[in-house]
DNA sequence: GTCTATAATCCGATAGAC
DNA sequence: GTCTATCGGATTATAGAC
């Protein structure tokens, strides 16, 4: 029923999509504040001035980026959600981190980064985005450790989540990839210690 | 001997401290991208056109802000380093944050907000002076745990400051001062349960 | 040393041809 | 729908008077 390649409509979605995935990419390694349209536009192979047929301003573009990153969580948590046991679905979220080490060592954690970013501003309500972008995965997580039973989820996702965002952070900050190996070993050793009778 | 206020060398210094201090406080608030030279003039109440009499480009300034962020932990360090215990010295550090929650959840860590945004550049070197200003705190911390005579002082290092730098980045993005002390207590509780027999 | 005026540049956004 | 040309505003930086 929904056609994939009806000329008008697809042509459009195309670029449009080209552009969202472009703009998630560019932003996550220069910065919102340092990318201009034209890298974007240049990135996903679109003349600069036709960007606006699409996204009406650069904010506008800024919140797709976003957009796009939740959706990628989205289907990493997806995928997590098929395994039985919620440990193992939290172990293979900081397993994926890991993996990650060597992009969060050079631009840092794509939500994170982004959400530092944005919330310099007030104008626009492009910083409560930011902020319901990282709750995703704060939620995600909350879900986890209330079905395992353990006192205080909110908590416990919290200490989870900001650990990721700051071994990250320094993980960048230092060029160390090698952050992000030692500190995803010792999340993965508390999430094993951790017990339904308080840890 | 160090006259405080020769008036041909110590003027000048008193305007050049000011537009330091204008620095490190607007663009804690802005962020160095949104920070414009005529913001930091306007806050030290210098005229604009002069600020380049004291800083020869924005990155001079922008570097400067670093610097004033990197004294001002100094002070806080050096004061802890009065306390007897290493152990009390890093609750205390904690508690420093904890108690600076407010400033964290409206713009987050100082030095951490800054590191991220630099990160996203190559040219100029701030982004390695913004990785030296993190490691000047790692290094405190890793003193002090390796004084406790704990295994992988470095590691524990990196979790602590860690820990604090996602905690900032979580309030900030929420707009939550609590994520800072509900997160500051269970560092301290981590703190306490460890021993030099492995945690 | 201090400050003003302005040059030079860059970028977001629009108008309008095709 | 697609693209070019360009406007207008903002911002860094400099030239030069005092």
């Amino acid at each position: 029923m929904t056609d994939s390649k009806s000329p008008r409509v697809r042509a459009a979605s195309a670029k449009r999509e080209r552009l969202m995935a472009a703009a998630a990419r560019v932003v996550h390694q220069q910065g919102a504040e340092r990318t201009t349209i034209a890298d974007i536009a240049h990135a996903a192979d679109v003349p600069v001035g036709n960007v606006y047929y699409y996204f009406k301003t650069k904010d506008d573009l800024v919140a797709a980026a976003l957009t796009e990153h939740v959706r990628q969580l989205g289907l990493l948590t997806g995928q997590l959600d098929d395994l039985d046991d919620p440990r193992e679905r939290l172990k293979g979220l900081v397993e994926a981190w890991a993996s990650q080490r060597e992009v969060a060592a050079r631009y840092g954690c794509p939500t994170g980064t982004l959400a530092a970013e944005l919330d310099k501003r007030t104008e626009g309500g492009l910083d409560v985005a930011a902020g319901k972008a990282i709750r995703v995965l704060l939620d995600w997580a909350e879900r986890q450790f209330r079905e395992l039973g353990l006192p205080d989820p909110g908590g416990l996702a919290e200490t989870l989540v900001g650990a990721y965002q700051g071994m990250s952070l320094l993980a960048n900050a230092l060029r160390e990839p090698d952050v992000m190996t030692r500190q995803c070993a010792r999340l993965v050793g508390w999430l094993d210690s951790l017990s339904a009778d308080g840890s």
